[in-house]
DNA sequence: CTATTAATTGACCGTATGGTCAAGTATTGT
DNA sequence: ACAATACTTGACCATACGGTCAATTAATAG
């Protein structure tokens, strides 16, 4: 390639803009804010991302792959199925309870709330997202019905369905009242009971 | 009294509000949305009110209002306590769908999500209402147990939870792809879980 | 009638917003 | 050296924002 490469690492400014949304939220998060928190100038941020909108959607996007590749990693390296369930789940409470006592929740689960019903696109990222967990908890439900660790006699889409509606209520409860500990509690509960 | 009295009802008033902040969050809704929304004029809005926060708040305290005293006339109207608990949760699901199909979930978890985690006064109006949702909840798992509709070794705190984090779930994932009917689905299944 | 209170109307304000642009400088490949 | 690209800096912009104010009109109680 000619001339000046990028100064500045791509992902990490990406990463950075992910904090803040995070935190803050999209409406909430100003340009001023993302500069002072990616470091970088107004003419390069908006040269390099475009407008504020863009700028987070690619957060998001990368943010969505992110938790997607952690997710595969944590079903591959788990020794039975239901445990990968269970890891996957407890690491999203992890995640929600990130920089106590202001707990950030979980970016998706947040859009979903703030962005997705008035912004196609983002609606449409996250359709497409949360469509992919399903399919993949679905098939890991599935296994462990093979494993003979859930009841054969259950529909996996479902079960695959209640725990992610499990997993979406502690992400939002736990920006309220909810404390970490007790998250994994309920979760470690559900999963019982959802067996 | 003297003077000329209110030409509107407040009581209208707040309501309007509530349907804009619901439909598109606090930071969303301008000053202009709530004056067309509401119908009345900058100078009435603001001698009656006060500023956009504190109407906000007033608006979130009736909406909370209005869940708590419907859910208690459902406890109260149903048969059993388990009935009464189904009720609850279902009418949640119908109040979360409404609009299709751009579904405004529920305003409570909205904001618990949008402002809860900067906004002192908004967070403590939501702990305290989801902490008497607990109350009311847990008092009713243990009058199921009772009525031997709950298996009577579970504990009924813990059951509770289980259940708001469940509506919590389902109010945030309305939101997106989830259509009504598989809520209502996924949380009938939910309450079989758990007994 | 009078005092009091409220609604209406519209002008006005400071500021923060997201966004653009241009001039200058630095860093690379050829 | 030269062209190409990108970063820096800062000025600039239009607008939308939340919020204030004052003048006028309307409705009520005593």
């Amino acid at each position: 390639m000619v001339g000046r490469p990028r100064q500045f690492d791509e992902a990490e400014v990406l990463d950075a803009a992910i904090q803040a949304f995070w935190a803050k939220g999209y409406e909430a998060t100003s340009m001023a804010d993302l500069l002072e928190v990616t470091g970088l100038h107004k003419g390069s941020l908006y040269q390099a991302f475009g407008d504020k909108h863009t700028l987070f959607v690619a957060a998001l996007r990368r943010y969505l792959e992110g938790m997607r590749s952690r997710k595969n990693v944590l079903l591959r390296e788990t020794e039975s199925p239901l445990e990968g369930i269970r890891a996957v789940a407890h690491a999203l409470v992890d995640l929600a309870s990130e920089d106590e006592p202001i707990r950030k929740g979980c970016l998706a689960m947040n859009t979903l709330i703030e962005l997705a019903p008035h912004d196609p696109e983002v609606a449409e990222v996250m359709h497409s997202h949360l469509a992919e967990m399903r399919r993949s908890l679905t098939t890991q439900v599935a296994a462990a019905q093979e494993a003979g660790e859930v009841d054969a006699g259950k529909d996996p889409g479902a079960v695959a369905l209640m725990i992610m509606t499990f997993m979406a209520g502690l992400a939002t409860t736990l920006k309220g009242p909810m404390d970490e500990a007790t998250a994994h509690r309920l979760l470690d509960a559900q999963i019982e009971a959802i067996r």
